[in-house]
DNA sequence: CATTCTTACGTACTGCGTAAGAATG
DNA sequence: CATTCTTACGCAGTACGTAAGAATG
């Protein structure tokens, strides 16, 4: 069983470059640390220090591990205070939002809020939608904008808008053709975001069900990756439509008719239901005010040079 | 202490619905999880069922605690599970980069690389410098692209590039002046990103030396959000010059000329020295060619309708 | 009165410290 | 031969299981 004082110990043993500096940093005796670094070495059953040196020198495998320990050292530390503080500033306001909201109406709804709510101290914070679920559930932030997949029913929520998908790639990377079949892309370097991705989650769900499989992926987190190397020529990939027109029509991209059609995605602000919650309720009421996934944006990317 | 027993305890009394399925499901008894429960609530002097039920309710404390005992957990066992594979798949390249490199030169380097490199399986993630700092460490990414100060001694590193910044803000929001001083920027929002980031970092670091103090600040951890809001009319913010230039030029930003300037930031490409450095290398190297932080993308955003 | 959690108590065991041993430079 | 880590051994405290108690619906 991996323990917490096992981590402590590779870590502080590294960092300050011996077992008795560790013992004392964590009030202990040497003997204590060799038996907890045994213990992890006994449970990967991998060596962590080189013990042919008299002083402490890590493995390759042991410096990973420092790493590792390095940060659920850093997760438990920072979980720890933030549910030590008891309460959070009344007048800040934590938003969490995918790319494509940051894109797209992010500003407007700030703005709206702005202007609704004056001196409130407003935190938008960009990530993956399952990050954002987590933080949501973790009290680190208020109120996010996800896709349905990621609603719960512990969260309150309200549907914001609806994200309309097309098959996207750089004009003339495939012959020109009216309209083609799914199967027709499966010889493509198709790019795709990750797993932990609303549209990633989605697009591996619906290729699982219509029986996609392509030979080669190019997996990136970050939309914006994805459209320059889309762009760029790299490969074909599932692009949210209408807000990507001006590049459509400035003859960066191009649009491939192919069926059967990707979904829709369905996007919902959610927040916890609790005391703050009448108040943050209208802010996910301006979210829907605001929220238009289909308002242009233009050229976000430079063409590559390759 | 904070033990992983004591999470699982509560995670998985929540998860299921009662002490004595949770003691199942861990292998032990009843007993021993209202111990673990209560060694918690002792630890944060709070409770996190209600007992005022027959059933285990969580407190609203408790939700909080269960979503980052999730989240610890969830973080352990990714760990384990990375640390027990015993090798990454040698022709999978995994490199990280932050969100300016995305935009402007990443394409062109994945181009590049896989005209070098056929075959090879290229998954770019997109994060901030400590992230990926981190990830590095952990041997979650091959190779990674940073500003300077997340370079380690650790690391192999050779620099890639500078970017240079400027104040920006939607034309008009200030008045017109041929040049200012940095206190006349202290009443204005300012827009910056938070300290996970190199760029917020650096500033962060710039602002204590010259001893800049905002009024009101708006923090994202989101460069593209950052500049959306920034278009908007909702602050100032520091952006990168060169990058931006069409947006300056077709009105949608304004630079402003402020005393004392801006310091640049050098970006390094960095990896771990080891067996398959050499080849790591030439990606490195590669990362040095294609890289060009001045090249111009176009405006990636809406403005506002506010 | 059945179910669910808490409390009490005796036990087993894990992890600790002391001190001696091995290895290195 | 001093320093650094490992091993051996006895001890102590912790965490556990059993079983009884309290509270709820």
């Amino acid at each position: 069983m991996l323990t917490f004082k096992q981590l402590e110990a590779v870590f502080w043993v590294a960092q300050l470059g011996g077992f008795a500096q560790a013992a004392q940093k964590l009030h202990t005796t040497q003997s204590a640390i060799s038996k907890r670094v045994q213990e992890l070495e006994a449970l990967f059953d991998t060596p962590l220090f080189d013990r042919t040196l008299r002083t402490a020198r890590l493995t390759a495998k042991g410096e990973e591990m420092v790493a590792i320990a390095r940060r659920l050292l850093e997760q438990r530390d920072g979980a720890v205070q933030q549910f030590s503080k008891p309460q959070v500033t009344e007048r800040l306001l934590r938003i969490g939002v995918t790319e494509l909201t940051a894109m797209t109406w992010l500003p407007r709804w700030v703005s709206l809020l702005k202007k609704d709510h004056p001196g409130l101290l407003i935190q938008p914070s960009v990530s993956d939608s399952q990050d954002l679920r987590e933080s949501l559930l973790a009290d680190e932030v208020d109120l996010i904008v996800v896709p349905e997949a990621y609603i719960d029913n512990r969260f309150t929520h309200r549907k914001v808008g609806n994200v309309e998908n097309a098959w996207m790639a750089k004009p003339g990377l495939l012959p020109q053709r009216k309209s083609r079949r799914l199967h027709d892309l499966s010889t493509q370097t198709i790019l795709t975001q990750g797993p932990r991705s609303g549209t990633g989650l989605a697009f591996r769900q619906w290729a699982q069900r219509t029986g996609f499989q392509p030979d080669k992926t190019i997996v990136s987190n970050n939309l914006l990756a994805i459209i320059g190397m889309t762009v760029s020529g790299l490969g074909v990939s599932h692009l949210p439509r209408n807000c990507l027109q001006p590049m459509i029509e400035t003859g960066l991209l191009e649009v491939l008719k192919v069926t059967p059609a990707l979904p829709d995605v369905a996007y919902y602000a959610a927040h916890k239901q609790e005391q703050r919650s009448t108040w943050i309720s209208s802010v996910a009421l301006l979210a829907g005010e605001s929220c238009d996934f289909n308002r242009s944006f233009q050229l976000p990317l430079q063409v590559s040079g390759a």
